[in-house]
Parts: structure tokens; C-alpha cells; sequence
DNA sequence: CTATTTGTTCTATAACTAATAGAGCAAAGG
DNA sequence: CCTTTGCTCTATTAGTTATAGAACAAATAG
């Protein structure tokens, strides 16, 4: 599991942290049951500090993506998207793109290349098959 | 043209009208050439600060997707998508699919509600035809 | 030409967020 | 028992959000 984590971008650290793992989760990378690194680990690995990384974890245990025990750590959980979540996800992707074409990019290209994002979810080496 | 802009958000204002603006573009609402309102005129409709609008409008600018005049005002300008804006609008919607991926939103799905999205704009009455 | 409208810029302030830091508590497991 | 790990508390520094007031600059309307 490696995470592509940019200390000088404008996104907040603990939110890119967040989105790294929801994109591992989506690519398959990391299943149910999966651990992530300890929050003192996680944090030492980037140089940030621990506090950071516990909050990106509470983001993701807030969403129910993880659940977070003592000693045993941050585990991957099974999730099912409620209607409130797909409602306010809707909107956000309405925003983004719309984004795309106010700024001239054309429809079908613009739903190809989510389609192109989604395959390359697909398309990660998954081990959810029993 | 009415802006839905919600005051209670934990979405900062600014980045609603910025938000909202980029949608009735996408939607044809507002078309190359068409104006919108003076900041202050804005601002008091809202009943927020003219300071507030100034800062959505110069995000839009900046972003090349309307021309501010003294005088004449803000005025919608055609624009085209260049090669640094796809990359980072694909790593961001590439964020945005893999949320709904994580919490279990079927691949299908996920497609689909961007094509509703997309075709949603597509339908809204625009008048750009010469 | 004059007056007004409109964007632009400057300073300032209060409230909130991001990130760091240190200390310590609580529970689960070896 | 004791180590690991999440969790909580307080605190500080730096940056963001939104408000506010004042004044400037240019382009248009009359």
C-alpha cells in the first residue's frame, strides 16, 4: 500500500490521506478486512504528525468506510451507500462536472473519461474473490 | 437566473456562486456574452458581502471562464479545456468516483448517475443556437 | 464633459480551520 | 503484566472565510 501523499499541495493533508484510501478501497487494493498502518506509524512514514493521520481515519470511521479498534487498529468494513450520501454525492459530481463543461470539454469525452476512471478500478488486482 | 445559495452550508459561499455560476454554464443557462449581476447588486440580494461575490467571480475569472469589465460588468466567455486543467479535473473526479466505489455504489450505477448529470444539462433550455 | 456605475485595491477584524505538539488515559491483545 | 494502539485534552501557529469601510480607476450613459 503505497500512498501518494503531496506535503505541499493546497489540499489538506487529511484530506488527501482520505481520498488515497477511498481510492484504494474503490481499485480493489484494499477489501474488507484489509488494515491500514497504525496512526503513529502511518504518521512517521510521511513525517507528519499522528494527529493528522487520526484524522483523516476519523473522516473514514465517520463514513463508515473503517472501523477502528484498539490495538487491533483501522480495519476496512463493508459499506452500503445510503440514500442521504447518494443525494449529497450527486450533487458534488454535478458540480464537477459541470466543472469540465463550462471550461469547452465535450460531453462524451467527459463521460469517457469516467468511464476510463472507473475500468482503472476495475482493473486493479483485487483479491475479494473467495 | 436564480442562484441557490445556502448560508447554513459548511460549503464557504463563495465557492457556492462559483459552483452554481459553472453549473448554468455547463447547463446553457448562460451562454458566451451573457451578463451577470454587478458584485454589489449580488451581494445585496443575498444579503452578504460584496467582498464575497468579488472573490467567486475572481476564482471564475481566474479560471477563464468569465471577463470582468469596469463598468459592463462580468460577461461569460467561451474557453477551452487546455491539457493542465484535464489532468487535474481527471485526478479529481477520479477522487470523486472511487468515494462512491468505496461505499459501495455499484460501477453501473456510478456511470449512470453521471450520465443522467450530463444529460441534465443537455436538456435545460439553452440559446446558443445563432 | 460630467456623473454614475462597476470592478479593483487596501487595511482591518472576528471566527474558524489546518497542522503541529505534548501529555496522558483506556482498552485490547500477546 | 505490559505494550501497542486508539482516543482525548489542551495549546499554539499559521492560514482561510466572511464581514466591513474606504477609496481609486475606468468605462459608459446622459
Amino acid at each position: 500500500m503505497i500512498l501518494n501523499v503531496d506535503l505541499e499541495s493546497e489540499v489538506p493533508i487529511y484530506q488527501q490521506l482520505r481520498d488515497r484510501i477511498m481510492e484504494a478501497i474503490a481499485a480493489g487494493l484494499l477489501v474488507e478486512g484489509s488494515s491500514l498502518p497504525a496512526t503513529r506509524t502511518l504518521a512517521a512514514d510521511f513525517g507528519i504528525n499522528f494527529h493528522t493521520v487520526n484524522k483523516a481515519y476519523d473522516l473514514l470511521r465517520q463514513q463508515g468506510l473503517i472501523r477502528l479498534n484498539r490495538k487491533t487498529g483501522a480495519v476496512v468494513t463493508a459499506t452500503s451507500a445510503d440514500s442521504p450520501f447518494r443525494a449529497d454525492w450527486t450533487a458534488r459530481v454535478r458540480t464537477l462536472l459541470a466543472e469540465a463543461i463550462a471550461m469547452g470539454v465535450p460531453v462524451d469525452e467527459v463521460l469517457k473519461t469516467c468511464q476510463f476512471v472507473l475500468d482503472s478500478f476495475g482493473t486493479a488486482q483485487r483479491e475479494d474473490a473467495p
